[in-house]
DNA sequence: CATCTATCTGAACGGTGTCAAGATAATCTT
DNA sequence: AAGATTATCTTGACACCGTTCAGATAGATG
């Protein structure tokens, strides 16, 4: 059989078992291995062992995959900001640290990053684990207290908080823009490059001052 | 005829014409229209009105197609861009009026602007005529000097400029999230919520003060 | 006029998302 | 434990997609 397919006739038993995580990973593993294009049902089907058809009794869609594939992204983006927070050296560096980690993860799963605003635009919206306390929003807003925004001024705050997010959103698709090469290099690296935009854009200590 | 084939037998000459345009603008027609992925390269020949091999001899892929359609939208961008100083009251207010006008380019063309971005991470780069002086970044550049940055200084003038592109980027994807719209009808509308976030990130007058 | 070259068609290939019908096996009922 | 029910997976089919290639057409060149 040239093209190792798949028979009833391999000790593979009928039924997977776990189908559906195993979707999710061949999914996620297709994605960044080779790119958003190669990332198809069929494909995932053939990487998990099974028929074209059988991923459609764990989802509606290729596109529900999709967002099942970018939820997990959004967890896991939410982690990833959570765990920053104790690297900040004090509280005026909380922003800093959290946007440092966000654009951190976009730059290392760029396919997934890429993926999980494809599916919150088809949805006009986020998931909703993003926007719980515990995760990336919450994280946001508590960093924006420490530095010395009002906690009762809920208006002034939700608007601080969109205001970091889109930056940090802006400067995790363009970071790896190869025009701003010779000057990565010049500030010692793309972290270094970052930060340094991401200070230009307040999120250092700005609403320090003018905000407390 | 059940679907309005195309048939030599209608009067429709054998050669298109200019059918490089043609494809163009039934590229851009069906990507506002019927979305992302309604933009097959069948579809746009058959929109044209021609056979799907025709697209073939004016670019070399659907890719290629694809980057034709952004470039034209990267033009129309710059030209946005560069009418919006007009609109500027004094010099302090140039940057805050670019970043509308590149906000509200990207929310009246939504599925183009994704396009030029998508593009343009494929190519690792944005297009050339995108960093022309007489078009967006030299825009950037000359409100900044405008508003006091030092026009010698070319490595904190690069730097802001880097900072103001990702922060309107940023906003221009997210702007459209539905969960803001609270905030949005309590600021009087989309385009007063664009510049209060604008404003978070320092795209109003800033840079006057802190680097002057 | 004849020839050359660019442009367009038609038919074909493999790949894709999706669905209906049937096979298989785990679970539930009695 | 035996039979019935339900969930899961396969097979096969359909329409559409990107792409290629041989051949038809017609404008340009000599």
């Amino acid at each position: 059989m040239a093209h190792a397919e798949i028979h009833p006739s391999d000790n593979r038993p009928y039924h997977h078992g776990d189908l559906s995580r195993a979707l999710l990973l061949a999914g996620r593993r297709i994605l960044e291995k080779d790119g958003p294009s190669a990332l198809s049902l069929r494909a995932v089907a053939r990487e998990a062992g099974v028929s074209p058809a059988a991923p459609y009794h764990h989802f509606k869609d290729k596109g529900d995959l999709l967002v099942a594939v970018a939820s997990q992204g959004w967890h896991e983006l939410g982690e990833a900001i959570v765990a920053s927070r104790a690297k900040a050296r004090d509280a005026r560096h909380g922003l800093s640290e959290i946007g440092a980690a966000y654009v951190a993860f976009a730059r290392q799963n760029p396919n997934l990053y890429r993926l999980m605003y494809d599916t919150a635009c088809d949805l006009a919206d986020m998931p909703d684990h993003a926007k719980d306390e515990t995760s990336g929003w919450g994280q946001v807003r508590e960093a924006l207290v420490a530095v010395g925004m009002d906690p009762d001024n809920d208006h002034e705050l939700k608007l601080a908080t969109i205001a970091a997010w889109c930056a940090a959103h802006g400067v995790a698709e363009m970071v790896a823009f190869k025009e701003f090469e010779p000057l990565k290099q010049a500030l010692g690296g793309e972290e270094a490059f970052t930060r340094a935009i991401l200070d230009h854009l307040g999120l250092y200590a700005r609403h320090a001052r003018s905000h407390a």
